[in-house]
DNA sequence: GTATATGCAAAGCATTTGCATTAAA
DNA sequence: TTTAATGCAAATGCTTTGCATATAC
């Protein structure tokens, strides 16, 4: 649900155990691929370590990444409207979506 | 070197043969690796399938990936330049780069 | 002669898949 | 009763690691 920091689906299985019990890993996978195929969340891969699942799927996404821990939130940076591709540099691409992601130390792993 | 089109792991192994036919993907591994703590290269994970080595290490990134088959090139979009992350956005992170991801299907993959 | 880099093979982690079981319609 | 969803465990793909060998200084 629209939460602004994004989970692995290890931490999602962590939180369903909480309202079944009895989930599996597969389950959870299953069911997150299937999200995403239809469009209700967005797989993103923060370099190395798990995915992590962003329920936010307008078409630009703004993202600030930990590089210690990985953690990974929302945000809006300015000029996001601004951002386009000409259509000169698209190499015959058809360009469906945008990610813009910020990368830097949280405040935990920089205090640590 | 300073391609376009960023290679994967194996794709670099591949390549590295012609000259050392006996290099081992560890090395490979090892090196990218290296150079990447080094901040010679930098890593990029495409969705699933391999990681991506981009030899172009400047402040922001900017990149066109095809959803289909994963192949990862530079572009230049316009106002790059005015994207930026206010101060109040920032949660207490320290931002040290910006990626900016394109996304979309290539020519072959489009057609086929 | 000592230290570093390499290849090989095994281990590791995240994710997917097959299959039998369970629950649902 | 027929269908779909689930759990389990094994398999997969990518990457890392241990260790013995080879290479360089």
């Amino acid at each position: 649900m629209g939460e602004h920091v994004h989970l692995t689906a290890e931490a999602i299985h962590a939180a369903a155990q909480t309202a079944l019990p009895e989930i599996s890993m597969a389950t959870v996978y299953n069911t997150l691929n299937e999200l995403a195929n239809m469009g209700e969340v967005r797989e993103i891969s923060a370099g190395n370590g798990p995915k992590r699942y962003d329920p936010n799927t307008t078409i630009a996404h703004q993202h600030l990444l930990c590089t210690g821990c990985g953690t990974l939130r929302d945000v809006a940076p300015e000029g996001e409207d601004t951002l386009k591709l000409p259509l000169h540099e698209r190499y015959g691409y058809q360009v469906v979506g945008l990610d813009i992601m910020f990368r830097g130390l949280c405040p935990a792993c920089a205090g640590a």
